[in-house]
DNA sequence: CCAAGTGTAGTATGCAACATAGTACACCTG
DNA sequence: CAGGTGTACTATGTTGCATACTACACTTGG
């Protein structure tokens, strides 16, 4: 059974997206630490995707630590890690900058940015 | 001559790196509206890159409404333009809750992003 | 006028990523 | 021990990226 919904769109690679909705998922606890995760096969065919597209999936969120292989069994989610020195550095400083950049040429308001972030820190459950 | 500087890496395609550098210094006024900008030969000799990979970067700059043609000299930094409604929902909306579910997921506080956000918003001056 | 520079368009090649299909193996579970 | 699990191959077709090269219509500046 799948308990995260998905809807493709063309120009974004299928697993990427998919990885996207499972962190969206988790971060929103839809998915719970513990909960069990769709095996390879299982995902491949509730999602119509090729099993190769399905275990690259599992292996970055595996990879990501979000997911922990139980051999026999499948995947679990797993709890929430902190994020090391690279990762708290490419968001705060790389990312947000790419974000600032953007709104900046687009003359977007400073405040609009952050309201927009409140806004989404606050509620993450979209449709 | 180039007014703007690119350290190229690995994993992103060149010509973004290089619409990416030029938007940054446009909004960090190092280019400001008016100024001249390299010819599509002069970009891909001075930053030895394809003279096709040259001409991409300037169509999508032109297209962006960054850069004007002007035909039979070359092109030149336009002034900033308001953002469309599906610009400003693209931001402000889907790229802002990527930035929110990535920092979550890495249990990062909202006041980290902010106060990045605000940081990045005031010096865009780096190295 | 005209040489030189401009943007633009086209063909072609090599390379890598993505998604697909299919097969196979080692492992653990029930 | 049958069946499910992750994992690892090979192979094909498509697409995007970067390169090389040629060509054309245009405008500038001498």
């Amino acid at each position: 059974m799948i308990n995260f919904s998905i809807k493709f769109q063309s120009g974004v690679p299928i697993y990427e997206q998919i990885i996207y909705a499972v962190k969206k998922a988790i971060v929103s606890e839809q998915l719970r630490p513990g909960d069990t995760f769709p095996s390879v096969r299982e995902l491949s065919k509730d999602l119509r995707i090729n099993p190769n597209t399905a275990q690259k999936v599992i292996a970055h969120l595996v990879r990501e630590k979000l997911l922990i292989i139980k051999p026999g069994i499948g995947s679990v989610v797993s709890e929430l890690k902190e994020a090391t020195d690279l990762q708290r550095k490419e968001i705060l400083d790389t990312e947000i900058e790419k974000l600032v950049v953007e709104a900046k040429r687009l003359l977007i308001n400073k405040k609009e940015v952050i309201d927009a972030v409140k806004s989404h820190w606050n509620l993450d459950n979209e449709e």
